[in-house]
DNA sequence: TATAAATAGGATAAATTTATCCGAAATAAC
DNA sequence: GTTATTTCGGATAAATTTATCCTATTTATA
C-alpha cells in the first residue's frame, strides 16, 4: 500500500506526537528504537517532514524532533503520506493508466473510484492526537 | 497501490479475456502492443499467469495466449493480484508490523480494516468476463 | 572557549523492481 | 524435413527504493 519510507514516516510522526503531547522532544535514536525502523534512513524521512513542516527539529545537544503542542490535531495522515510517497494512492488509476476518468475509464474504474474515495477520506480525517493518546494509553503500538 | 507487474498483468488478462471471448487467441506481441506495456516483460508476467493456471499459453506458430471461455466469468481479480503480488495489500498491516491485529493493532488497524476489507470484497467479487465485456464495447480502455 | 550531542546533507552501497536480450523448445504450414 | 512463428527460461542490465557512512553545522553545557 504505502512505501517502506511513508511506514516509517508514520510511525515516526505518531511517536514524535505522543511525546510532544507531554512536551517531550525527541532524538532520532530514540525514534528509530521506539519504531523498529532504520536509524539513518529515518533521518532522511524526518528531514524531509521537516522541510514539509510537518515536524520541527532542534539541532545541537537537547536538540530532536517535536510538533507544536496545538498543531497536534490538525495534522492529518494525508499530509505525511502526501509528502513521502505523493499522492497517486488516492488520485490516480488503479491500472496506471495516464488518462483514467469517467469520458476515458480503464476497466477497473468504477470499482475502485470508492475505495480510492474512501482511502482519501480515511486520510484526510485521521489526525495525530487520536492517534498518540492510543500509543501513550497502550492500546495500540507502534513495533513487535 | 499494485506493483507495475500487477498492472501489466490485469490488463493482460483482460485483453486475452476479451479476444478468448471470440474464441480469438493473442500473441505477446500484440499483448503488449494494445495495453502499452513493455514486451519482454510482460512475457515474464504471462508466464507467471501460465504457470499459475490462470491463463493458458500455446507454443509455435498461430499459438498464443488465450482463457477458456467457460472460465472467463470465474476468474477473479483477486486471483491475478494474488499470484503477482501476493496477498499482502489486503492482508497485510497498514504501516507494515509484523504482527498487528485486534490483540495487538498498530495505530491505524481500525482505519484500516475498512478499506482492506472492502478491497478484498472487491477484487474478490469482480472478474474477467464484466471488463473484458466493457472494453469489447468501448465502454472502458487499457490504454491512453 | 572547548566539548559533547544532535540534526543536515552529500556520497555511496545494497536490495528490489522493472526491463531487455538471446538461445532453446514447440508447433503449424509448406 | 525445413522454415517461420511463437512461448519458455536463463542471464543480464537499468532504474528505483531502501539503507549506510561520513562530514559539516548547530546548540547547550561546563
Amino acid at each position: 500500500m504505502f512505501s517502506k519510507a511513508c511506514e516509517y514516516g508514520l510511525k515516526a510522526s505518531i511517536y514524535i506526537a505522543s511525546n510532544s503531547y507531554d512536551g517531550k522532544r525527541v532524538s532520532l535514536k530514540e525514534i528509530a528504537e521506539k519504531i523498529d525502523s532504520p536509524e539513518a534512513f529515518t533521518a532522511k524521512i524526518l528531514q524531509d517532514l521537516v522541510r514539509h513542516k510537518i515536524i520541527g527539529s532542534v539541532k545541537g545537544a537537547y536538540g530532536g524532533f517535536e510538533i507544536a503542542k496545538k498543531d497536534i490535531a490538525s495534522i492529518q495522515l494525508s499530509q505525511i503520506v502526501n509528502a513521502i510517497d505523493g499522492d497517486g494512492i488516492y488520485q490516480g488509476c488503479g491500472l496506471g493508466l495516464n488518462v483514467c476518468d469517467e469520458n476515458h475509464p480503464c476497466p477497473v474504474h468504477d470499482q475502485f473510484k470508492t475505495i480510492r474515495n474512501q482511502l482519501k477520506d480515511m486520510l484526510e480525517n485521521t489526525n495525530l492526537e487520536q492517534l498518540a493518546l492510543d500509543i501513550k494509553s497502550g492500546v495500540s503500538f507502534l513495533k513487535l
